[in-house]
DNA sequence: CTGACGATTCACT
DNA sequence: GTGAATCGTCAGC
């Protein structure tokens, strides 16, 4: 399901937790292709107690905490039994401003507030206590302004981070809107 | 139960 | 450019 990964693009991730909303849209992804995807914490059907809500069915938030610091936020996107989830990377902040800043700590709403999928669960106020969450709730949910992005406007272009995955690390799996300050990945590595 | 490590970020050289 | 922070998850004993 990696054509989900695009076409989440210019869809807005809204949050409402202790009666406070968020709201975000995306300009970057990345998809993970269940089993058959080394990069994915599900390759060859592992299925695990963590993994497991990419099993049950698409609709629902998969959060992960890596490297005991940063929550990445994924959107489950198929059907129960394949686990393929797409990463959120890279958001434009829209609304709830204030509290972001108050989140993350920083002073300035500058393009560092929400690039990374770290920044942007932080941002967001998602942890991995909202892992499973249905997207169709009240508090954490995917809206749609019928914002759309043109072709042109988009890239696809190979993952971040996961090197370690050999030659799945080269696939196109990765979508962003092009010349976004949002978008991570100036950094190499 | 124990040890190794990660879908990252940030401070520091 | 390099390395530390930091802890849940998972495989192995």
């Amino acid at each position: 399901m990696v054509w989900v990964a695009k076409h989440l693009l210019g869809k807005i991730i809204v949050t409402r937790f202790d009666g406070i909303e968020t709201a975000a849209r995306i300009v970057e992804t990345e998809a993970y292709n269940g089993a058959v995807d080394k990069a994915s914490h599900a390759y060859n059907n592992r299925r695990t107690a963590r993994t497991e809500i990419m099993f049950s069915g698409g609709g629902k938030a998969y959060v992960y905490l890596c490297y005991g610091i940063h929550h990445l936020f994924n959107v489950v996107t198929n059907i129960e039994g394949v686990p393929h989830a797409v990463l959120v990377r890279g958001v434009e902040p829209l609304s709830g401003i204030e509290q972001m800043l108050l989140r993350t700590g920083k002073m300035k709403a500058d393009n560092t507030l929400t690039k990374g999928p770290g920044n942007v669960s932080k941002a967001l106020g998602i942890f991995t206590q909202h892992s499973g969450f249905d997207l169709s709730g009240e508090e954490l949910f995917i809206a749609d302004d019928g914002k759309k992005y043109k072709p042109s406007e988009i890239a696809a272009t190979p993952r971040i981070g996961v090197d370690y995955a050999a030659e799945d690390a080269l696939l196109p799996y990765r979508f962003i809107v092009k010349n976004n300050p949002f978008v991570s990945g100036k950094k190499i590595k």
